[in-house]
DNA sequence: TATTGTTATACTCTATAACTATA
DNA sequence: TATAGTTATAGAGTATAACAATA
């Protein structure tokens, strides 16, 4: 007689009891979460697509296919964010020599500069969000928090092969 | 010497020494997380907007002007949304009798039934990637992390007003 | 007049299908 | 022929500015 029980106006999250598995949300947390960061972001006049692929450049160049499968998205869906990034000086497209079909990417130093204050912007807003738990353990438990899920995004990489699948 | 040092080409993260605080990337984290939220809408045929509104209005009904606030967007885009979950049934719009200007939304059942297709989608895509972790302890621990970020989003809602600011 | 929401328009991100250039 | 990436085109989400309806 439990199991329909629906909790509109509520949150669920006053009560101090354990929530079931089912009723956590998780992905309603981590949805609001990205809308957080997006506004971080807009701060430094970057989007969420724009600010993934000079993460990904920073960690060395890439090719178009590789960050198309990083990124989850189609190679087109690549060519049109990069475009944006190289008309401001962001991102530099190379041909490689050896097989001129294939084009890699660099950050050049604006977007290294723009991707540390993207960094910097968005980060704060998670620590300021996190700062207005009722304790200061409690913000530095959910900031090492998201520590956990970087782990866990290299390890499901890893085991399942690209980001997308 | 140290402070211009970069590490491309590594994640950091291999290390156990703990990183500090400037290094910890957390919206990096935060923005690959929301691309895997996507990839889970997706298997629902629901974007990250139509989900944050369905989302929302599962806690009662609620007028345009309050969405766009919670959403943190412009009255616009509400529109612009909700009338995809109108065509689609999931939303209905309903005048305010006493302030005729006013449209309040409501979920309408297959909007609640398609919201809790996507929770589970959603939920058990992060669940998976939380299993990649070495343990179950720390699966579970990555799992009630997230919860803690629900506590300080609704902190942070209270003390600042709104979500946008 | 002030407020609520929509329409008009433009830009970004996304996808599929068709194309170019290299191999 | 096969592969890497781009162009063409269309749909969704976003914003600003202008508008309609209601108060």
């Amino acid at each position: 007689m439990d199991q329909n029980i629906r909790y509109p106006n509520s949150v669920s999250l006053e009560s101090s009891s354990a929530p079931p598995q089912a009723a956590r949300h998780l992905g309603r947390t981590a949805a609001w979460l990205a809308k957080q960061v997006e506004l971080g972001l807009a701060t430094v006049d970057l989007t969420l697509p724009q600010y993934r692929i000079l993460w990904l450049l920073d960690y060395g160049p890439s090719v178009s296919s590789a960050l198309a499968d990083r990124l989850a998205v189609r190679p087109p869906s690549v060519t049109s964010v990069v475009d944006g990034l190289v008309a401001r000086g962001l991102v530099e497209r190379k041909h490689d020599r050896a097989d001129r079909r294939q084009v890699a990417h660099v950050l050049t130093p604006e977007g290294r500069t723009t991707l540390d204050a993207a960094d910097r912007a968005v980060d704060s807003r998670l620590a300021e969000i996190a700062s207005c738990l009722p304790n200061e353990r409690l913000a530095e438990r959910a900031e090492a928090s998201l520590e956990l899920w970087q782990r866990a995004m290299l390890a499901h990489r890893e085991q399942v092969g690209g980001d997308r699948r």
